[in-house]
DNA sequence: TTCTTGTCACCTAGGTGTTAATAT
DNA sequence: ATATTAACACCTAGGTGACAAGAA
């Protein structure tokens, strides 16, 4: 079994309908992806990897009220479907970059995906996986049994399982479209701590599981804002 | 078979006589041990190691020439023998941390052991390899096939490799005893930029194995001495 | 006297959102 | 009008030798 690391952090994003950017040189996700597992066979080999999947097959769009003259100046905004998606790209898959390794070393500690990055490149050459901007994508998470007989082929169906964690959805996009979620991201990754601008306090330290709702963050925020219409 | 990375620049230390930092800590190399390898089978795991033997049984220390007023004031120096080594540590090992991996994996690209780190504290807990300061040692290199039968422990014997790069050898220090160490060090590490009062060049970006020996970099150094007597 | 320790400024290396310019 | 790109300031994280103070 699979356990979702910092669930209580990807409920907050979901809850605001969570964004991840998409560069061409690849970014990381934020949150990361980090599971605790159970029950494997501490002796056996395994591969550990993620792929994404479109949620659904739709495009989206921002909808802007106007008049939205200064673009940087936050106004309230929401998703509308803007049609068809676009073509799936190959549909790539990023390996844990310790696979394989023995069942016991993988339950030692939290596995963490940090070095997986997302890209709109389709050419990319980085071995990142590659996604369609402004579409919405569900992550899996792969455990792959390492058969040690001949014939091994054979098994893979029976050799490997699928976990899905619905909380860890996201819209992908080149610049993030709902300010609340910029403020929770700056707000939560140590990386943009240069951003923050209220209280230079104990954030992420005191942040414990089911502790205070992230919402005191939101009260310091300048831009208080309504809640986007959630695709 | 294995190929030392960087001997343009280990022989350049191993002239002067190579030292190398140790801290409770644990400091890392430099150079950095690293090497590729031919010849193994693609597709049998191996696991790669390191570890340390002490050159001889002696204990070193330093004579320095007097006066000697300020201690940072750069005078020339000595290695004397100061007696027998002191009792010798369990001897610890490190492992490549992408062991085990196929030979395929460790052929494609360079093999680095900038993980390694060096410490004096006899107590260590964190893995790291422990050495006497003012003893001089020998860096190997262990290559283990990974023999996947049963009865695999009957044919360890035959199942490893060990490699000896005697321009690798050094003596752990706590503080550089030989200015011009020090000098090679600032000039060669990227991350002792900061100490480079000279030209801020193209060091190392330009250098190439076999082209001009680094001696031009103490030509401009603001204390050339006399070489070290080498222990 | 000689060696060790801890702190520091100064680097490398790379992950953030911002912003202005550009593309579609 | 909306989406993407690239340069940037500002962080995290951690590897350097210098230096002053302490230990043996």
């Amino acid at each position: 079994s699979v356990q979702l690391e910092m669930k209580a952090l990807w409920d907050e994003f979901n809850q605001l309908g969570t964004e991840m950017i998409v560069t061409k040189a690849g970014r990381r996700m934020f949150p990361t992806f980090q599971v605790k597992l159970f029950g494997m066979d501490p002796m056996a080999d395994y591969m550990l990897l993620m792929d994404f999947v479109p949620v659904d097959d739709k495009r989206y769009r921002m909808l802007w009220p106007l008049p939205r003259r200064p673009r940087y100046a936050f106004h309230s905004s929401s998703w509308l479907v803007a049609g068809k998606a676009d073509p799936a790209t190959p549909g790539r898959v990023h390996y844990h970059p310790d696979s394989p390794a023995k069942g016991a070393q993988w339950m030692k500690q939290i596995v963490s995906f940090d070095k997986l990055k997302l890209t709109n490149n389709l050419l990319d050459d980085n071995g990142h996986i590659i996604l369609n901007s402004m579409h919405r994508y569900q992550p899996r998470f792969h455990v792959v049994y390492v058969d040690p007989r001949k014939d091994s082929e054979k098994y893979a169906e029976e050799n490997f399982k699928t976990f899905v964690f619905e909380e860890t959805r996201f819209t992908a996009v080149t610049a993030y479209q709902n300010h609340r979620i910029t403020q929770l991201k700056i707000a939560s990754n140590p990386f943009a701590k240069g951003f923050r601008d209220c209280d230079p306090e104990d954030w992420p330290r005191n942040h414990r599981p089911g502790a205070l709702p992230l919402m005191s963050a939101f009260a310091r925020s300048r831009n208080p804002v309504a809640s986007p219409t959630q695709p």
